[in-house]
DNA sequence: AACCGTTTCAACCGCACTCGT
DNA sequence: AACGAGTGCGGTTGAAACGGT
């Protein structure tokens, strides 16, 4: 059995050694029987397939080799002729209005290139999706929220006519419609009543101190180190995996939104939880660890650790497949040993992506597995988990003031990193945590006590254990 | 000029779906 | 129903380009 690297091997020196095979070594590799071959596309290999197009049409890609004597497989074919050689390609940098409409698309669809591209004509899939990912990249490092709130709001207001629609079968619902299904659970959800939200009673009913019971770090080194007894609802909560489209299945991520849990079959997943993603929301909690019901749950803000139980266990799918391509790659960026105090990225980092998706790549990741910065993260979060057990476990012990502070200082960062000097939307957009502000109101200047104010503990914990997560190097 | 780190993008891979037999 | 070929899709990789020192 051939290992990955061999194969890559295989396949580099198949190129190194003859970059130009057909016109090198014409006589092996035409005909269909001999090695087929891999890497750059030569301008020869161009013209051949652009004749075969023209004479057959599309399609058919694996007799491309037979009849052109192409050494090239079908798959490969098919890829140059749509990424690269089709007539109808719009090459070029993407448009300011591509780039805002590629935007809008993620927020509705996900990952989903190539049903982007079909609505960018003349973009290709592999083109969106690499752009996404770079910019995913450059918003990251720059400590920006992927999605720009206005895009959010946007997209939020235009599906807002559904709001009143109350009935709504899960069958073939398609990702264009996470949206509306996010409306549907969360009336009037928008920028500022999607605050507003978060003060219903339903959302009340968590005591403050259960949530800040939880100790950030533990819930960092949960994922590293399962052996931290809670688990997340989520992780209660069995998706009915629709293997490919409906990804869309939701796992019941926004169904706290409203306060009510709903069967976890029925709703959009990666949808809504980009929405709630976008503006720092993301977890419940279940403080009951043992129970299995529908128990009352809470809009957390920025507290997407707690969503991880044991990244061993029946995890939902959602969180084991998220929508940030190669986050694991950055492992070191957010959890490096090396930085003290991990910046704005590192929080968007944990904003964006669920723990168990960086944790499992930290600590299960065949590609991370082993390296040194792995161990070495994995080493510091121990380290750290203790730390700020000592600190701050039970958390509730940290003052509210402290914590308020803490999150008002997070708020003031993030919002003066909010000019986004790469997005084009940058300069028009409102902080995320400016909303978080809007919705905590006066309490930034007047911090209440926990026990009066149990919703503002949902923002102050949400916030605060991201910075609680963060300070504790420095502890 | 040389080196090095970062970014971009073309291409590959594996998986899953569709369709015909 | 089972199978295989063809195709589509999303994730990942690695070389080239780029930029800074």
């Amino acid at each position: 059995m051939k290992s990955k690297s061999e194969e890559k091997m295989i396949s580099k020196n198949s190129v190194d050694d003859s970059p130009y095979v057909e016109e090198g070594n014409s006589g092996g590799n035409v005909g269909g029987n001999g090695p087929l071959k891999k890497g750059p596309w030569t301008s020869t290999e161009d013209a051949i397939l652009i004749d075969y197009v023209t004479k057959h049409g599309e399609g058919n890609w694996n007799a491309v080799q037979k009849c052109s004597g192409l050494a090239r497989c079908g798959k490969s074919c098919r890829l140059r002729w749509a990424n690269h050689l089709r007539p109808d390609l719009k090459k070029g940098a993407f448009t300011l209005e591509e780039e805002r409409r590629i935007i809008e698309l993620h927020v509705k669809m996900g990952n989903k290139w190539a049903r982007m591209a079909a609505e960018l004509p003349g973009r290709t899939d592999n083109e969106i999706k690499n752009y996404w990912n770079t910019r995913i990249k450059r918003r990251q490092r720059a400590g920006l929220p992927i999605y720009p709130p206005d895009i959010c709001t946007q997209a939020l207001n235009d599906n807002q006519h559904h709001e009143n629609m109350d009935n709504f079968s899960s069958g073939d619902i398609q990702q264009s419609d996470f949206l509306s299904m996010n409306v549907f659970e969360i009336p009037q959800f928008n920028g500022m009543e999607l605050n507003q939200q978060l003060y219903t009673p339903a959302l009340l009913d968590i005591p403050a101190s259960s949530l800040l019971d939880i100790p950030a770090s533990s819930l960092l080194v949960e994922g590293l180190d399962s052996s931290y007894p809670s688990k997340s609802l989520l992780c209660t909560m069995h998706p009915s995996k629709d293997p490919r489209g409906p990804e869309s299945m939701f796992y019941g991520v926004n169904a706290p939104i409203g306060g009510v849990l709903q069967g976890s079959s029925q709703y959009p997943n990666d949808g809504s939880m980009r929405i709630v993603q976008s503006f720092g929301f993301s977890a419940v909690y279940d403080h009951d660890s043992t129970s299995n019901h529908a128990l009352s749950s809470s809009l957390i803000p920025g507290s997407h650790a707690i969503m991880n139980g044991n990244p061993s266990s029946s995890e939902p799918d959602w969180a084991m497949k998220l929508e940030l391509p190669s986050l694991q790659t950055q492992m070191g960026s957010w959890g490096s040993p090396y930085s003290p105090l991990p910046s704005l990225e590192s929080v968007d980092t944990l904003i964006q992506s669920p723990l168990t998706e960086l944790t499992q790549s930290c600590s299960l990741s065949p590609r991370n597995s082993g390296l040194l910065d792995a161990v070495l993260y994995e080493s510091q979060m121990k380290k750290n988990s203790k730390n700020s057990c000592q600190l701050t476990s039970p958390a509730s012990t940290m003052p509210v003031d402290v914590l308020h502070t803490s999150s008002h200082e997070l708020h003031e960062m993030e919002w003066e990193v909010y000019g986004d000097p790469i997005s084009p939307f940058g300069h028009s957009s409102s902080s995320v945590f400016s909303e978080y502000t809007h919705m905590s109101g006066n309490s930034v200047d007047e911090p209440p006590s926990a026990e009066t104010m149990p919703g503002l503990n949902i923002y102050v914990f949400g916030i605060s254990e991201l910075y609680t997560s963060y300070i504790t190097p420095l502890c």
